[in-house]
DNA sequence: TCTGGGGTCCTAGGACCC
DNA sequence: TCTGGGGTCCTAGGACCC
């Protein structure tokens, strides 16, 4: 066996806003839970103590399901599914709001017990993270002699860690790259450790489907299909020069690199953030002529939400937009970059005022949101550069007379 | 039964400058 | 007096991910 460069896992902690809704309500394990819908649907504690629970079958409005247990997966409940259909699947599963403040402490957690392990971590979010093991020292030591088993060691013991620290538990994939360790975690889902090696990509790797790979969406899966290439390995079988043929130059040549399991990215401790934004959806569309105040009132909200995360985080950032969807699920953006960047509800709102006036309200409305860009450091933002134009509280902005 | 909210990255055209 | 070639910034849309 040729031994690797690196060691590189992906850790996906099991089922994690569920698992961590067990925890608070441990008498709901094994039973078919889904993760999703309205503050509203809490459970409500009755006067001997139980619980009463909201079941899915009387769920009305536009959710998704955020996660599921394993038991309504079983049932055909998945995430980004729509609650309404998921209530068709399964009617008597239990619904759980989702509660992230508390998934975020639970994250936090797990994060710092494998970072006792293994400190070079890479997040992916509120449930995933890689790690690069290759300098750990189970993992270096053992190079000479039993390499696998030195990892597989470690791998127990972050999971030994995660578990301590939360009562949780993952699945870890390790293998030479990210790429094949996000496709490696899945493979023994849950509370798994699956090793590879690249010697094992045709076995363990070319029968997976297509959707397996991380950057393959459902745009470019279909389209694969269509072309009859099923598996990542029909993928590694056909000539690259017609890949890219057919999705370009650099999707093309990546489709190619991956299949083959070929991916040198780095793990990534640390990285700015590039934008903030807040949306939201609305319970019914809006019309912009009927329902004008309101979706005012709406936009201030999100302004002001908005300049709290950007105070909160301590940036400020040059390009405001707007998100809008209409119904019919058509998306329109619109930015406006600044002299000076912004950071308050005010600056904010004025700029989407110039965005809006961009935008023929032809349909009514499903969505809006705001969202900064080109963030700088709140800090590196002279409070002696000339103001920006402000919205003049005791007169309503003529930005507003659009909606 | 239509499809949340928070992100990143890529592409492609036009403006503008040298 | 019909027109090159970069580089960079801005904008809009879209794919994809958790």
């Amino acid at each position: 066996m040729q031994l690797p460069e690196r060691w590189i896992a992906h850790l996906d902690m099991d089922a994690f806003y569920a698992s961590v809704e067990l925890l608070r309500y441990p008498q709901l394990k094994g039973q078919a839970v889904v993760i999703g819908g309205r503050r509203a649907d809490a459970p409500q504690q009755l006067e001997d103590g139980s619980w009463r629970y909201a079941k899915l079958r009387d769920y009305t409005g536009r959710g998704v399901v955020t996660t599921s247990t394993y038991a309504a997966r079983d049932l055909g409940v998945f995430s980004a599914m729509g609650l309404m259909k998921a209530a068709l699947r399964a009617p008597d599963a239990i619904l759980l709001p989702a509660d992230f403040d508390s998934y975020r402490t639970y994250s936090r957690r797990f994060k710092a017990a494998v970072a006792e392990v293994a400190p070079v971590i890479e997040d992916r979010g509120i449930d995933e993270i890689y790690i690069d093991l290759t300098d750990v020292p189970g993992v270096r030591d053992a190079v000479g002699h039993d390499p696998l088993g030195g990892v597989k060691a470690v791998a127990r013991e972050i999971k030994n860690s995660v578990s301590r620290a939360t009562g949780l538990t993952c699945s870890i994939g390790i293998t030479p790259n990210k790429l094949l360790s996000k496709i490696a975690s899945e493979l023994d889902k849950p509370d798994g450790i699956s090793v590879l090696t690249m010697d094992d990509i045709p076995t363990r790797i070319w029968p997976l489907a297509v959707r397996k790979i991380n950057g393959i969406g459902p745009k470019a899966g279909d389209k694969l299909v269509q072309l009859g290439l099923h598996t990542v390995g029909d993928i590694a079988a056909a000539p690259p020069a017609w890949l890219i043929e057919q999705f370009g130059d650099s999707y093309g040549a990546w489709l190619h690199n991956a299949a083959h399991g070929r991916d040198n990215r780095p793990v990534v401790t640390y990285s700015e953030p590039v934008s903030i934004s807040r949306e939201t959806t609305f319970e019914r569309d809006l019309s912009a002529r009927h329902d004008k105040a309101l979706l005012g009132q709406i936009m201030d909200e999100l302004c002001a939400r908005l300049a709290d995360d950007l105070a909160r985080k301590r940036y400020a950032g040059k390009t405001v937009g707007i998100k809008l969807r209409f119904e019919g699920f058509v998306t329109v953006t619109r930015d406006q970059t600044l002299k000076i960047p912004v950071t308050s509800a005010a600056d904010i709102r004025h700029a989407v005022g110039l965005c809006l006036k961009r935008v023929t309200f032809d349909k009514r409305l499903r969505l809006m949101g705001v969202r900064v860009g080109n963030l700088v450091h709140a800090s590196e933002v002279l409070d002696a550069a000339p103001a920006a134009p402000r919205a003049d509280p005791r007169r309503a902005p003529d930005n507003l007379s659009l909606f």
